[in-house]
DNA sequence: GTCTATACCCAGATAGAC
DNA sequence: GTCTATCTGGGTATAGAC
């Protein structure tokens, strides 16, 4: 099957790629257009400006994880917490490796203000809202934390994990982090 | 008391400040040099590169840190373990809110790979051995993971909360990320 | 819709006077 | 040791021909 994809979809894709591994600043339009196979002033035809492609990259990923998320969230409901939130890490390592804290670091240092707001929100549908409702299934009435709390911590601990050539975590497994995310080190003294 | 310091001092501290917040990419010379009160050219008479400065930064970072983790670890030998993370935690926040992630990008992404090596090694010294060192007092033998492993999740816990104005974790106190890493959420099924 | 040419800006770094 | 002036290169973005 041949791949009939538009110029604006291979930008999309190609800058998609870029953008989520290194981040916007470190992404150049020259590269873009060159893994794109088309000049760099082309790009311009396409989208106004170089945060108009990100904006574009992030909705369109956004998209796509949030339907993923809740399918996952809502198919999985006789499965133990521990396998759902290693459904979901697994999901997001293969299929979107992206660098966490680049792409948050991005969107409330690099973006004008105007998008900002707009950006917070389509990701939090995306990425929080799912796990939040994950953890609102299990968590008993009087647990310290809430779970939006609770579902960025929850991202804090997978996000070396998920991104590429991270190298942070040297030999750990999906299995192993969500267990210690779970279950913590030492059991409780009860 | 007047702090009389070195010109080169001065440069040092303006882009440590800098360069932990914002990462190397996004701090310029002419930045670091205008906080400084020199001119920017000045600052080649004091380094011979921008990575240069980067270097010397990471050198007195690590070098503080590391003497005052091993001092922590070593001085409170008869506490908990979760009093003694949350003092490290504490320490990190109150005296060097830098952004980890940042921080390990630059050492991978935007630094020769001549320096690379030397840098990585400190870093290990001065933030991993301490908190590896603590946990080879606490964990079992049949502890899945290795405490260079654990240690690397320590961080990754702690990495948003440590870092200025970050707001990734909005309501969260150092106790409770401390609890959530050493009990989890949820208790062992025994 | 894609190209070439180029404007414009900001970055890191150097030359050389004082 | 610090300055002014400037070089060089890379970045985003625009003009205009085809």
């Amino acid at each position: 099957m041949i791949p009939r994809m538009t110029t604006k979809e291979i930008i999309l894709e190609v800058a998609g790629d870029l953008f989520m591994d290194k981040g916007f600043q470190a992404t150049s339009t020259r590269e873009i257009a060159m893994k794109a196979g088309i000049t760099q002033p082309n790009l311009y035809h396409h989208f106004k400006t170089k945060e108009d492609i990100y904006i574009a990259v992030l909705e369109k990923l956004s998209l796509e994880v949030r339907e993923e998320l809740n399918h996952l969230v809502t198919s999985t409901e006789n499965g133990s917490l521990v396998e759902r939130l290693q459904g979901i890490l697994d999901y997001l390592k293969e299929k979107h490796p992206v660098n966490f804290f680049i792409m948050s670091h991005d969107m409330t240092h690099e973006i004008s203000s105007d998008n900002h707001q707009h950006l917070y929100k389509i990701w939090q549908e995306a990425y929080l809202a799912p796990i939040i409702r994950l953890f609102d299934e299990y968590l008993s009435e009087d647990f310290p934390l809430s779970s939006n709390d609770l579902a960025r911590y929850y991202y804090a601990t997978i996000a070396p994990f998920i991104q590429k050539e991270s190298g942070f975590y040297k030999q750990i497994t999906s299995e192993q982090i969500i267990y210690l995310f779970v279950y913590g080190i030492l059991d409780r003294e009860n």
